[in-house]
RNA sequence: GGCGGUAUCGUCUAGGGGACUAGGACACAGCCCUCUCAAGGCUGGAACACGGGUUCGAAUCCCGUUACCGCUACCA
């Protein structure tokens, strides 16, 4: 590439930014970062019976989430009626388009009758062939018509990014409308006019435009612009192997965002999903996936989307991230869900950093990670029923045992090396294993059974708490063990 | 139906004529580590859609078949 590209993404707005949007988005994002060309966005709101303002903000809010940071002013497609017109219009001058006056209701009958005879419904050109004088009266009546692309003899081909040659004969493709009846353009004019407006030299799109291309390649021919280069990416299909749907659960990169993946983990997955830096490299960070980034990894074969191994891949970025990006984009979730203030936390960090490194190799989603912090955050601590059934089956001993630890506890310093010698003292004294007395601790002192290792927890959440936390199960046990 | 696209483990993929007894990752199973849970380490099962060519040699190149997907709108 000698001159740097320029790309776009280009949904429209008729719900939200669903994940194979983003994965477009992205690797137009990332081509432009590598290459230092220009990423723009462009909203393609010309539907406007489906688009809405609600649509708009989600993209804006996914792409925002994302990272995916645009160049230049956004643009609203709408807004360039005037142009797309005029393009029309100047078609329509060259004879490179023409007008036709056949309504909707006559398009649908001649479909029917096509189907009721087998056959396959081709539009007839000469349908709009009107004579001079019948053309003249019918627009001074001002009759209604849409204007159409005169589509050439021959064959239009070019040579994708990801596919290689593509060809297709011109004669199996209809004379397509440009310009509705009501003056409003359709789609693969709408595109043209906006692409070569914001002079776009790389075309990067899902693979379902490839039909629309041969068609688009001869609008800018008959308008005088130069093609740019088009790139076709493999769709992502649900793990059915359907096109990617609401039915396949969470599809929307905002349902991401509330489950608790990274938005660095999201664009890692989605980058794997129809491109290959090639070897074994998985894991990438964002600027590792600028740095490999290119062409010549993209993949044809559309990609099943996993979100299981989006999770796995999720979890890797917890354990990975630098820990002040992460503690960062960390916070907000901790104060929605209740467990600290900014203030509070902020007058804490190396506490919180401490236990946040305990915590997040053992987190696979922000919101698991945010569930475990909660007994080192808040004062009351909630017995897992589970957990309290499988480490206290016997009430009276288990008071017994955290009686004993707690005193243990109590009498040294709380420093790791000591609590542990005396604790294996304990166990060595009483016969049991340390497993019988850590497990019971962990109930006590966390309300779960699954935590990082014990004298991690007892430091994190400190002398004070711990051993407050041990007397209230030790009464907690005594009352149980008596109603029982 | 027509046209176009795609085809390696269940999934994501490496592979671009000999290095392939087809590699890695997720998931799964087992083991190790171990106070629990993770993480980590080790091991295992698991794939070149099918049929023809081309070639001394094909997962890799060509053709056909099959399957799947997309388009075939006054949707985008």
């Amino acid at each position: 590439m000698i001159t740097p590209p320029r790309l776009r993404f280009a949904p429209s707005p008729t719900g939200y930014l669903h994940v194979g949007g983003a994965r477009t988005a992205l690797f137009n994002w990332l081509l432009a970062r590598k290459t230092g060309g220009k990423f723009l966005l462009r909203i393609e709101d010309t539907d406007r019976a489906r688009s809405t303002d609600d649509s708009t903000r989600a993209i804006f809010e996914g792409m925002t989430w994302l990272g995916l940071d645009w160049d230049e002013e956004v643009t609203f497609q709408g807004a360039n009626l005037a142009r797309h017109q005029r393009d029309a219009h100047a078609l329509l001058a060259s004879g490179a388009a023409y007008r036709d006056f056949t309504t909707g209701e006559e398009l649908d009958r001649l479909r029917k009758d096509a189907e009721a005879a087998g056959e396959q419904f081709r539009f007839d050109r000469r349908l709009a062939e009107l004579p001079a004088d019948e053309l003249q009266s019918r627009l001074d009546r001002g009759d209604p018509f849409t204007i159409r692309f005169r589509v050439p003899e021959g064959a239009t081909g070019w040579v994708d990014m990801v596919h290689g040659q593509i060809e297709f004969p011109n004669k199996d493709i209809d004379d397509f409308i440009i310009l509705r009846s009501d003056g409003t353009p359709i789609y693969n004019l709408a595109v043209v006019s906006d692409d070569i407006a914001t002079a776009i030299t790389l075309v990067m799109r899902g693979d379902d435009h490839i039909s629309n291309t041969p068609k688009q390649i001869l609008l800018y021919r008959a308008l005088g612009a130069a093609l740019p280069t088009f790139a076709h990416l493999p769709m992502i299909l649900g793990s059915d192997g359907k096109k990617l749907s609401k039915r396949h659960g969470a599809t929307a990169v905002g349902d991401y965002h509330g489950l608790g993946i990274l938005p660095d983990a999201m664009c890692n997955f989605l980058a794997l999903l129809g491109w290959s830096p090639g070897g074994d490299r998985e894991v990438m960070t964002r600027q590792e996936l600028i740095d490999y980034f290119s062409e010549d990894g993209l993949l044809k074969k559309a990609a099943v989307f996993d979100a299981t191994k989006l999770e796995w891949m999720n979890g890797q970025h917890l354990a990975q991230t630098p820990i002040d990006a992460l503690d960062a984009y960390l916070r907000p979730f901790l104060v929605r869900a209740d467990l600290t203030t900014a203030e509070a936390i902020a007058e804490r960090t190396e506490w919180w950093h401490r236990l946040l490194e305990l915590l997040r190799v053992r987190a696979r989603t922000v919101n698991e990670l945010v569930a475990q912090c909660r007994p080192y955050f808040v004062d009351e601590v909630l017995y897992d029923a589970d957990a309290a059934a499988k480490q206290w089956k016997d009430p009276a001993a288990s008071a017994e045992l955290l009686q004993a630890v707690r005193e243990r506890l109590a009498e040294g310093e709380w420093e790791a090396g000591a609590m542990e010698t005396a604790l294996r003292a304990l166990g060595e004294a009483r016969g049991i294993g340390v497993g019988k007395i850590f497990q019971p601790m962990r109930v006590a002192l966390t309300g779960v059974a699954a935590t990082p290792g014990i004298f991690d927890v007892l430091l994190a959440v400190g002398r004070e708490r711990s051993l407050a936390r041990l007397d209230a199960a030790v009464v907690h046990l005594t009352r149980s063990s008596i109603a029982g």
